[in-house]
RNA sequence: GGGGCUGUAGCUCAGCCGGAUAGAGCGACGGUUUCCUAAACCGUAGGUCGUGGGUUCGAGUCCCGCCAGCCCCGCCA
């Protein structure tokens, strides 16, 4: 029975039932194997999952097959054995209709309707939509506070541009933390900007020589002429030796705290901020800012510690840590360079303190128990071994986990890296641009057609929404791992798996609702103290379709953060915009009637909030009209 | 030379712990509008899952070999 006290269900729990209820009538029909495999130090696994096609029922378990060969039985026979213990189960006679089996011996699991009802109206009373929050878990059992979850993304240099690469971390990395936050975890959103390296040492010599006033006044130069400065600086120093030498030296006098060189990287840092400030804001992105500098006053402590943990060797002058398992050109280890023979540090030292610092208790350290790293792909074998060194030393608790989110490459149409015409990167800023820019040429192209009139204030707010909704959604709709082909004329399309296509769904439900389908009251029981599971009546075959993929969110939140993939959760909007669009099209909602008017605008409004709340996650907004 | 990632429909991509007849979208072709925004919906065609072995009751998925593409490999980040 469905009591007003319990707190929200959520298929999740149905499933953690379903596979108990199983577990439990295989012990039963197999006494015997069930004794053996306990012995063994398992259990008979059910092999509960989704079921794969709508077809078998909302939950398949595959567990008859693999016990066939053990037993030495048919696995139908196994699996109609435990059907009949289910069966006896009235616990899950209460949940589920008769199992049926199926093909070589599946068995297909299908909830009972009212129990569908009675999800869907608890979700509706839950602002969390069915989603356990982490938060709430522990305020009831101890008053000990959570550990943080780290999410280092985004990273750009100092006096360099944002740049389309910067794109990928900058989304990616936002998305997780908006899920990872969602759930209830403390996030510590943070900026690795690289404001420390050799870089900086080329670019203040340079600086010096040629444009000093930069170096002690602020917006003396602005950042284009700073990135052009900086690409001088490069060049100067990939051939000129002298430079080189005095570019080093510069470092070592920042990294040493030498006041003239502080002011001006000061400065620099400044300018670049405000810059990187502009895109974060126009993409709607909370970020910490923590450069490398950050972790200068611990870059000998991380030298030292390793030294004291006996996995310091000097090599050809440089102290190194040698990775296990990891071998170089010749055959012998691969070192991980933690200083350089001219004593100065590097990146891995860098990345070393920054992952000590993270798992320590504080003050001097975050206390962090997960930390995240959205970078390029390319950067894996870098992590893999900073992050061996960081196990072997120690600094990472058992029960603390350190994670490399790779991702891959974003290239152009011809599958190459992506250029502008003229062959240079593309500037993030540029690349925000076009997308609005052509989605406001698209919207005006439509209303003309149309005959619609708006005004301007509406135009820009929907080309800006859609444009960067558009830009954001094409890259975490594909999985990470690969590489990603941009391509304006894709991500704009009104159709397919885009974002304009999974916004105009919330835009029709939000039509719904200004032709007076009253969505706050659907489903509410209407405070009558009416069991509100009781006034809703679905019968048509696309309202139970809605209503089970509204049903699987809160296992996508789930999946999406055990496994960092973004991509699974534009999946599932997609096809509940799919679902929903079908039953939009055939199930009409304003000229029904009573009940089934009221229920149907109940799904209506799950829905609205589920896409809403989902696309919030993706650092998605949405609008009522476009 | 070593290591990593990738290879699925004409194109862009999904594919969860190994499960049923491999899925979408775009494009192509053919339909649907007295009705809540047709930015939608319905249908048709389209596959040797790079390749050869192996493991298994069962492999796109796991293991080994090979081919192709991309990336990384000592003092840049």
């Amino acid at each position: 029975m469905l009591s007003p006290s319990r707190p929200p269900d959520s298929m999740l729990r149905i499933a953690q039932t379903l596979e108990t209820q199983l577990r439990a009538a295989m012990a039963r029909a197999f006494p015997e194997a069930a004794e053996q495999a306990s012995a063994a130090g398992s259990a008979l696994d059910p092999q509960l999952a989704p079921a794969s096609k709508p077809e078998f029922g909302d939950f398949q378990a595959n567990g008859a097959l693999p016990l066939a060969k053990p037993l030495g039985q048919p696995p139908r026979a196994i699996a109609t054995a435990i059907v009949a213990q289910l069966q006896a189960d009235p616990a899950f006679a209460a949940l589920c209709l008769e199992p049926q089996i199926a093909g070589p011996g599946f068995i297909n699991l299908t909830l009972k309707p009212e129990r569908l009802a009675a999800e869907v109206a608890a979700r509706l009373a839950d602002a969390r939509l069915g989603v356990p929050s982490v938060a709430e878990a522990r305020e009831g059992t101890s008053g000990q506070a959570l550990a943080p979850v780290v999410v280092d993304f985004s990273s750009p240099n100092i006096a360099k541009e944002m740049h389309v690469g910067h794109l990928r971390s900058t989304i990616i990395g936002d998305s997780l933390a908006r899920v990872l936050e969602f759930r209830g975890h403390p996030v510590l959103r943070l900026n690795h900007v690289g404001d420390w390296g050799t870089q900086f040492g080329m670019l203040i010599t340079h600086l010096k020589q040629v444009a000093p006033e930069a170096l002690t006044t602020a917006d003396a130069v602005d950042l284009g002429d700073l990135v052009a400065f900086y690409r001088q600086a490069k060049a100067r120093f990939d051939d000129d030796e002298a430079f080189q030498t005095t570019s080093r030296e510069e470092v070592v006098k920042l990294q040493s705290g030498d006041p003239v060189s502080l002011k001006a990287w000061g400065l620099l840092c400044d300018q670049s901020r405000r810059e990187f400030q502009l895109i974060y804001d126009r993409l709607d992105i909370r970020l910490s800012e923590r450069g490398e500098s950050f972790y200068n006053p611990y870059l000998a402590g991380v030298v030292a510690d390793l030294d004291a943990s006996g996995l310091l060797v000097t090599d050809d002058g440089a102290q190194c840590v040698f990775l296990e398992g990891v071998s170089g050109k010749d055959g012998k280890p691969l070192p991980l360079i933690v200083q350089k023979s001219d004593g100065g540090f590097n990146y891995a030292t860098t990345d070393l303190a920054a992952i000590r610092y993270r798992f320590a208790a504080g003050p001097e350290g975050d206390g962090a128990r997960r930390v995240i790293y959205v970078t390029d792909a390319g950067q894996a074998s870098h992590f893999a071994g900073v992050f061996q060194v960081a196990r072997r030393a120690g600094w990472i608790p058992a029960d603390g986990r350190l994670e490399h989110v790779p991702f891959g490459l974003v290239q152009g149409e011809d599958g190459k890296k992506l250029k502008t015409r003229a062959g240079d990167t593309v500037r993030l800023r540029d690349l925000l641009d076009e997308a609005v820019e052509r989605c406001e040429a698209d919207l005006r192209r439509r209303l003309q057609e149309e005959g619609r009139s708006e005004d301007e204030a509406f135009i820009a707010h929907v080309a800006a929404t859609v444009g960067l909704a558009a830009v954001k959604y094409a890259d975490l709709s594909q999985n990470r791992i690969t590489n990603y082909q941009f391509s304006f004329d894709r991500m704009l399309a009104l159709t397919g798996n885009t974002a304009p296509y999974l916004l105009y769904a919330v835009v029709r439900i939000a039509g719904i609702a200004r032709k007076g389908g009253d969505l706050g009251a659907a489903g509410a029981g209407g405070g009558t103290g009416v069991d509100p599971a009781d006034s809703l009546h679905f019968s048509e075959p696309q309202e139970w379709a809605l209503v089970r993929e509204l049903l699987k969110f809160d296992a996508v939140i789930a999946e999406v953060e055990e496994e960092l993939l973004p991509n699974r959760l534009c999946t599932y909007l997609f096809e509940l915009s799919q679902v929903f669009n079908r039953f939009y099209d055939q199930v009409p909602v304003l000229k029904a009637e009573g009940p089934t008017r009221s229920s149907r605008l109940a799904l209506c409004r799950l829905t609205a909030d589920t896409l809403k709340l989902g696309l919030g996650l993706l650092g998605i907004p949405t609008l009522e009209r476009m």
